[in-house]
DNA sequence: AAATGTGATCTAGATCACATTT
DNA sequence: AAATGTGATCTAGATCACATTT
């Protein structure tokens, strides 16, 4: 992991042009914000905050994914979210000082911005807009999540595989010829326990869909979605 | 229902002063807060937000309980939220203007304080310390989210069940000589509801966790705790 | 070698059908 | 009358134990 600062090859601006958050602000704003910012890779596997550490910043994925996870009581490793350019955490460390009690580990190699604590404060104050853009985010999320939430205690796991797909299909998918094209980060277990569910039984819902028609697989690492309606009428979207 | 606007009886900083976001005002800013806002009160039963209605304002609860919920595509009711005195709902009308896609039920005689998006959203500005409670706040409860997401997806039951329990005692509990009493504001089917589980589950659940002497329950109104430290443990918390 | 697939079992919780409580 | 409890069954998905792919 390497930490640059004021280097000159690099584009300063990058992570606030591509960022929601930051979305309503001009091109002079963004260049003051773009001061405050530094800028750190990771290499796939990287653990960039450990379950404990101290969070006094907030990071914003500026190239590639991460995931962010928590272990359940019986040991199994459970996704909360994978985010991916433009996303953000750390959030939470705005007021409170708690210790981070997730994971976040590179999925690829990965580029981010990070503001301190201090300063994204204080640019609340200059900046009232972007705490709006901070809510209206934070207020997204919720929506994903209680979606997920209510998907996930819905009994039929085939609604709910779906329904990963579907999300999949909207932060990653590319259109093709063929269909919505899929560049899967993470692996079959991954995709578990994002569920919750036994990796054997992921494997089957899958070549189940795939035997429907519904899906290709191809090396596991990508997917392409035939019918797209065919798993919003599954994920019970009518 | 009906509307208090200006009324001489009730008392008007009572939102302001009982809500979190508003914490950090000194005694001026709360009274012209308090101009802004609106008091309504609602009946057991009484539908506060139907799914699709139009959103303008964000809503405290200032006394009372209200359930959030929506339907799961096979019809089951999917109790999303149990929001109390100091709680509030409507933050993500804030920028978007989109339609609600859950129900808010008053589970008992509720009331509660209205402030418009336009107002609420003109205050940020003046007050940024406001914006920055808020996110503190939905912060928190995408960590509460977090938790119960992970809990949901448990799939020991009696984990979950113990971690609702907990939560229960959290929020509504009171300490008594015998152990922590619980007010229920919900049915056992609600409870189920909120789990994703069948009814007839939660009664065995219970009954179990009383014959093992963990808890009572009284009327099925009333629960309760004898001993905190074994769901604790039940719940995964070590 | 690690990730994935697949058959054979096992089991927790759903469902059904009532009985019992409030 | 509606909410809750409880026994008898059923079933989806977990678990185990390997085979197959990458």
């Amino acid at each position: 992991m390497k930490s640059t600062k004021g280097c000159s090859y690099c584009n300063h601006t990058s992570c606030v042009s591509k960022v929601p958050i930051f979305s309503s602000l001009d091109e002079r704003d963004a260049r003051d914000i773009a001061a405050l910012i530094e800028h750190k890779n990771y290499k796939k596997g990287d653990i960039l905050i450990n379950e404990g550490d101290k969070v006094n910043s907030i990071t914003i994925i500026n190239t590639g994914s991460v995931k962010a996870y928590k272990y359940t009581p019986d040991g199994r490793e459970q996704i909360l979210y994978v985010l991916t350019e433009g996303d953000f955490f750390g959030e939470r460390s705005l007021l409170s000082s708690e210790n981070a009690d997730f994971y976040i580990e590179a999925l690829d190699d990965v580029g981010v911005c990070v503001i301190t604590k201090e300063r994204f404060h204080s640019l609340l104050y200059t900046h009232p807009d972007i705490a709006i853009n901070i809510i209206d985010e934070l207020g997204k999320r919720i929506a994903t999540m209680e979606n997920a939430f209510q998907s996930i205690s819905v009994r039929n796991l085939d609604a709910r595989i779906a329904a990963l797909l579907l999300d999949y299909a909207n932060r990653y998918g590319i259109m093709t010829k063929d269909g919505v094209k899929i560049n899967l980060p993470i692996s079959r277990e991954g995709m578990a326990n994002q569920l919750g569910i036994a990796r054997e039984t992921m494997s089957r819902k899958l070549s189940q869909l795939e035997k429907k028609g519904i899906i290709l697989s191809e090396n596991n690492k990508t997917l392409i979605i035939y019918n797209m309606d065919m798993l919003d009428e599954m994920a019970g979207i009518k």
